[in-house]
Parts: structure tokens; sequence; C-alpha cells
DNA sequence: AAAAATCGAGTAATCGTTTACACTGGATTA
DNA sequence: TAATCCAGTGTAAACGATTACTCGATTTTT
């Protein structure tokens, strides 16, 4: 627009536009400090006749502060985590905040660099969708005084913000379900041990059980993948032929499921009736549709980014635990009440 | 580890300890001038023992370079999309750049102010997914000397390195092989117009009819999702209650289409055959398993990544088009051959 | 053997902001 | 009324790297 355009246009030309020193016009953009309204309303005038934008490098550098945010997932490929992210993505957008991603794929040194890579650009928080189950990994990282969000795994003895669903209760909702229908040999395909929210889902399977002590545990892990839903389930009904229902504990391992089903030409629901987690979108193009617990995804990446955010502005309020319920949505994939 | 760990340790650290100048550390680090190969050494020993970490903002700020790239989606929640995510983020991070997600959301204007974000996040090149069809809209971010890879999406007009399929060779085959089964009302569940893969895969099924001049086109434009799907294909099955045979333009509308033939309890591939876009992890799990044309989307994620980064690295070197065959996997859910 | 080129390293300016400190003049207080 | 305070603004010093420039010591050229 300007003659000399072509130069990067800085606070000082701002400042000689208005007619005043570059400190006022940082702090007319920063908003935190006392100028008169009508400086304030040159300074604007300036800003937007030349088409400033503040160089965030050096806002950087001076002040410290940035407007960036690590999230790091476990495995951005499970559409899971990509709901999720969708609703991070949203909320930090909408915020002002840019998002820097990152996938640890399951492996535990990868997720270190990762976060390590994160405070080299200066990150002000961090979403975590962690790999490993303890807290004290952690510590480092808050010892800078840069927060962590603890989003859906939640690893033991992390004082931090979290949002994650009630794992336990779900999986307990779904087996009960199950035995409700008449059910009595219900198998669980769960998942690794040191990831939180598959611990507490086999939890809530076996209290289900508890309640039916006639109805004894058949447990079996996977690795949250398709393949391994598949192998689980195989491995399971090799040893117990007998069983009527399956509950699995997630969505890529649901559908591994299915496809040992589909290649068993095992019907669902008339031989096994079938619980998955996740309210994916295959779900309803399933035939039978599916029965899932159905868990707010795109909520949760919002809460997320919102509780991250709050810490940042403010960090030292209260630590805040956030757990969402889930919804067990009744499809098919169960069909009817069972007779001995 | 030393007593004064509290303070950040800058270069000037490493330099004293080193016995050098901050000149002589910078060129270690950045490899990029002669230094003896003593001094090297014993900069690398300080800035080990030192626990070094050279702070990005002050070098983005004085040399003007980042390792930051961004990449902007259409539509981050499709898992298409997720699946080249991963591609690109494990290029990036191996080559020690982060990523900048953003989301477009089909939107035109917030795919504007996300593009905008990222040259204030100083990007040293962006990943376009684009939404709109002309490379008119982009000239303003090239001309900034910040490159832009297209992805999948190719818009006119857009003098760029890009990485798509080969979409109407792929939709042309997937036409066909319904062809070959005997198929004569073959229906086509299209995108929007002014994105270029919907537009060349309706292309794709125009050329493969073109070559059968008995076989009518009979053509449906959905919304690329997979409510779109069930309503388009509600939409044709209204009109033409003859069809026998479906080609579906990508994913979601897949999903839909299948919704719409459970509820309607028609029966895939008995009473309708049934190609799809894209093998997605629910293909196999699929009762009959889905036939699709297969997109090697995680590859096509680490191409875009490495095209980037070989323009970023080498400015004027010739562009690069590469396109990708596509697979088409045939499984069950066309059935056999048709006798008319 | 003198002049020129090269090499390796240091000094200090610079990138574009924020902010500690200083200053001014009017309002408040004692 | 003199002393004090405060609101509003400017001056200039940071922030932590890179790099243009400089300079002596070698090496190469003529």
């Amino acid at each position: 627009m300007d003659k000399n355009s072509l130069r990067k246009i800085t606070v000082h030309d701002v400042a000689k536009q208005a007619g005043v020193s570059t400190a006022t016009v940082s702090r007319v953009i920063n908003g935190n400090d006392t100028v008169s309204p009508e400086l304030q309303t040159h300074v604007r005038d300036a800003i937007n006749k030349l088409g400033y934008r503040p160089n965030k490098a050096a806002h950087h550098l001076r002040s410290g502060k940035t407007n960036r945010v690590g999230v790091l997932f476990a495995d951005i490929r499970n559409p899971f985590f990509t709901s999720v992210l969708a609703g991070i993505e949203n909320y930090l957008h909408e915020a002002g905040y840019a998002l820097i991603l990152g996938n640890s794929n399951e492996d535990a040194k990868i997720e270190s660099m990762q976060l390590q890579a994160f405070l080299d650009e200066g990150v002000a928080g961090i979403i975590l969708s962690s790999v490993t189950n303890s807290g004290e990994n952690y510590q480092q990282i808050l010892d800078t005084g840069i927060p962590i969000l603890a989003m859906d795994r939640i690893p033991k003895n992390f004082r931090v913000d979290s949002i994650s669903i009630d794992n336990a209760r779900a999986a307990k909702q779904a087996a009960l379900h199950l035995i409700n229908l008449g059910h009595k040999r219900v198998a669980f395909i769960g998942g690794p041990e040191h990831i939180s929210t598959a611990h507490l889902r086999k939890r809530g399977y076996l209290e289900a059980l508890q309640e039916h002590p006639d109805i004894k545990p058949i447990i079996e892990l996977g690795d949250f993948t398709q393949l391994g839903g598949y192998e689980a389930t195989r491995n399971v009904l090799a040893i117990h032929n007998d069983i009527s229902a399956f509950l699995v504990a997630n969505n890529l391992m649901t559908l591994g499921a299915l496809q040992f089903f589909n290649e068993s030409k095992i019907r669902v629901p008339d031989e096994i009736a079938l619980v998955g987690f996740d309210d994916m979108p295959w779900a309803t193009s399933l035939q039978p549709p599916l029965t899932v617990v159905a868990q707010p995804t795109y909520e949760m990446g919002k809460i997320a980014a919102r509780l991250l955010l709050d810490r940042i502005n403010n960090p030292n309020s209260p630590i805040q635990q956030v757990t969402l319920e889930t919804e067990l949505i009744i499809r098919e994939s169960c069909g009817g009440l069972r007779f001995a």
C-alpha cells in the first residue's frame, strides 16, 4: 500500500505514524497499562493504516511469553484422538493460540523428546495424553513452570488439571447391560495395563461381575490396535467356546473383533453380543449397528483446551480434575433378552 | 547440575566455559562456517556439560529462520486426513521440525485467517489442503517467499509443488470394475465441484461411461460428510429404483450410503454393489468387507513433508508435482458377475 | 621477497519487541 | 502553600542469538 511496504513495518513505524513513543504503542497493543483514550485511538489508527503485525519472535524473546500450546498424543491415527484434537484445535484457534502437534506413538522415549521440543518452542502449556503411568516422569517439565493438562490417560501421582471420562463406571455399565440381557459368559478384551483408561475399564468390568458372583471373569488384553483386537478375540474363543458376549475396551480393537467374527462366520448378535467403546462414524453403518459406550470426544478436547488456558492465565488457582459421563448407546449388536 | 542452573544458560555461558567467543559458539552450532576441529570439540563439550539449549526466539529474531511448518487441513476430523497427518508428523519430527496444525473446516474465511496466523508464527513453509479452487487466493503468501505445498486438493493456476493421487484414473478404474461385473445402472455419489478431488473423480466416472455408451450417467453430489452420503444415496434411489451399483467418492459418504442401505434393508452386494474411496480401518470389519479405492495416505503425508522441506532448503529447484497411484482393493461388496 | 589472498577467530551491532526507570504537570494531602 | 503522590508518557536498556566487519597469522601468487 505504502511506497515502502517492502520493508517490514515495526513498532517504530507505528510510533512515528501515531506521533508517540514505541513504549506507548506496546502498551496499547498489550492493553495492560494506562494510556489515554485519545492516544489509544491514534495508535490503533496507525496500526490499521500501516497494516502492522507484531513480530512474535521479538515479543517472545523480550517478554518470555507465547501463544503456543503443545499437544502430545499417544496415537494420532486413532480416530478417538482425532475427534478430541478437533475440539482442542477449535478452542485454541478461537482463543488466538497456535497448536503445536506431536505424536509419541506409544513410545516413552519419543514422548520425552517431543516434550523437550515443546519446551524449545517455548510453549505456554501442554496437553498430554501420556504414554507412561507415573506423574514423576513429568515433574521436570512442571518445574520449569509450564503447566501440563492430563487428558484421557491420567498417570498416577500426577497433581495437575485433568480431563477424562469415568472409565470404570462406563465399563461397568456396559458389562451390566450384557449381564442384564441374560448373558452368563461375558468376555472382556482390555488394553495394556500401564494405560490408565485400560486399567480402569477392566476394573469396571470386574466390579460388574462382583455383583453377579455366578459369572466368572474372562479377560484377554490386547494392545489397543485393530490387529490386537482381532487376535485377542481369536484367543478367547479358542479357549472358551461358550462365550456369548464380548465387551471390547476400545474402538480399533472392536473393529478387530468384528473382523474376526466376520471371517469366522460368527453372527452378531445371534451368536455373539458385542459392546464396543467410542461412538465412531462407522458405528451406525455396521450391520448390525453397534451398541457402544459413547465418549464426548469433541467436548473433551474443548474442555481440555479451556482448562489449560485457564491455568496459563491463572497459575495459582486450585487444580481441577474434570470427569465426564459417558452414554451407553444401545443399538442392535447385543440383540434382545437371552434365556439360559 | 551446576550451582547456577537456576538462570537460563546462554551462548555466553557456553563461550566462557569453552574459552571462545559467542561467535564461535554460534558457528559451531550452525555448522556453516569454518571452526578448527579442536575448538569445535571444546565448544561441544561445553554445550553438553552445561546442558545448553539454544533459544529459538532469539535465533528466529536475528536470523529470520525457523524450524516450524504450518499444516492446514480442510477437515481434520476426516480419517483420511488423519492418516496423512500422521505421515507428515512423522517426517517433520524426524527432520527436527515442529508442526503447527490448523483446521479450516471447509471455510475460506477461516482458511485465510489460519494462513495469516501461520505467517505470524514465522513458519518456514506450509502444507495446504485448500478450501478454494483458485491458486490466485494464495499468491499473497507466496509473495512473502514462504513456500506452499498443495496436498490432495490442487487448486487451478497454482504453480507450486504438489502431491495428490490420480483421482480421475482411480474413479475410472472403479467404475469400470462395476461395469465389467455386468452392471448397467451405476450411480455416482460425488462431492462439491469446487474441490478438485471431487471434480476429478466425477470426470473419471464419466470417462468410464464414455467407453460404454449404453450406460447412462447417474450423478448425485453430496458434501463429503456421512449425512451427505446418506441423503445423496436416498435421493438417487428415490428417483431411479433400478440402480444396481454405487460408486461413492469419499470415505464418510460411503459410510452414509451403507447406513442408508442398512436402514432400508437393502442387501449388499446381493441387491446393490458398492465401491468406496479410501481403505479405512473399518473396511475389513464391515459385512461384507468393502471393495475400495485405496489411497496411500500415510505415504502421501511423508512425501508432502519431504517435498516441502526440499523446497525450503532449495528454493530455486524446479517445481515438482507428484501423483501417486491408487489401488483398487477388491473385497466382497460388489459380489460376482451379474447377468442382465 | 613483496603483495595478495585466505583462514580462523573475536568485537560489537543488530533483529523488534517489552519494560525498568525517569520525567512532567496536575491533583491531593498535611 | 509546600510536600507528596500519581497518572501518562518517553528514553533507553534489556532479551539471546547471528553476522558484518575487523584483524593478525599463514599461505599463495607474482
